[in-house]
DNA sequence: CAGCGTATTGAACAACCGTCAATAGTGCTG
DNA sequence: CAGCACTATTGACGGTTGTTCAATACGCTG
């Protein structure tokens, strides 16, 4: 039972202050979409009013795309690589932590995603920079002669097509957890995996 | 120079006005992201009240998702299969058409994606019909005996994958749209209807 | 051409975004 | 410890857009 106490004024640092509103943006996007986090509710659900918000962001845009943009980072960050040597194995472990993280935090993740989808440019800018960072580092760590080894060169087509898994790994990842229909996580990561080594091999 | 003569008052029937509007919305998603179409500015172009468009459509999101349906319609009847017997040349000519309509339709297209990734429900439910519709009947023409010589069982793994590659070939048609990046179109249809043999096909 | 059904309007209300001058915590200074 | 300055914070205001509803007028019918 909070709220029933109207606080009269409470100044903070900046900092916290910042810090404050864009966790609360966070947590509120496992609830609802980031077009449904309107300032309304927000400054009430922080317990200050509308106008401190615009002292911290510029408008209602910059606000959801801080907020974005947090989420995506936290999970980068949880998603991160192990340090293993082969790369189908390292690609299997990344696989596993982003599942789980999906498993774990479903609601905020579909906001995550759908958010990216918006109309904005730049939610899309700051998706795009986080899908290219989760699947870069899978390339990096793999050598070009690894990746020679499994049939893979580096190419405009090859590019394309590790987008495109990316856009599968999300939607089947997130259907999976909706209902995993009798399918064990092992055959998910296995088949995510196998996947992307079929859809960027050279053609025959 | 329309909008110079404002038309006193139109009486039109019910059915012609419903049609005039969804056909306006469709048009206008070609413009715009789906949210920006708003009631006001669809009212001003098509010369009505906002006050009428609640005779025809409960509110905002009942319009929307109908603009929505019917561009989702348009694409499934323009892809419309084939009747060739092989399955696999089947697909590419699917393909191929999705492609066309793609490239013919850009803005509108990434709208209708866009849009069906939003946070709406019903809106979701539309666009999961529609690539339900796209990618079932590739699935019918080629009977379970034909699937099967290509190493293909139902199963709910199954499903999922081609859920996943739906995803994937809209990303990666886009994507490639935007910047063909030296990739030629026959070499794109190649590596996605190998992708979907690919990701499909049981586990060695 | 009068009358009627209903397509259509426009005013009114509500919710929300964004702005800005005024207010009041907080730390510093003498 | 009192006063001061800095600035975090507020609240009221104007503008846009969604939604409702009683009043209006178009076009058909007898």
């Amino acid at each position: 039972m909070r709220h029933m106490t109207a606080s009269p004024r409470v100044r903070m640092s900046p900092d916290s202050r910042r810090e404050q509103l864009l966790d609360l943006g966070v947590r509120l996007l496992a609830t609802r979409s980031i077009d449904e986090i309107s300032i309304e509710l927000l400054a009430e659900e922080a317990g200050i009013s509308r106008g401190l918000l615009y002292h911290y962001f510029g408008n209602k845009q910059d606000f959801h795309r801080a907020v974005v943009r947090r989420a995506a980072d936290e999970l980068i960050e949880v998603t991160a690589p192990s340090s293993d040597t082969d790369p189908l194995v390292q690609l299997m472990l990344s696989l596993g932590a982003y599942v789980e993280y999906v498993t774990d935090n479903f609601e905020g993740y579909v906001s995550l995603v759908r958010a990216a989808a918006s109309g904005d440019e730049g939610m899309r800018e700051i998706y795009e920079e986080a899908r290219a960072a989760l699947t870069d580092r899978l390339f990096e760590v793999a050598g070009r002669e690894q990746l020679a080894a499994l049939g893979v060169t580096d190419s405009a087509a090859t590019r394309l097509m590790v987008r495109g898994w990316s856009a599968l790994t999300e939607e089947v990842v997130i259907s999976w957890v909706r209902s995993p229909a009798g399918v064990s996580r092992d055959d998910l990561l296995q088949r995510l995996a196998h996947g992307l080594v079929a859809l960027v091999r050279d053609p025959a």
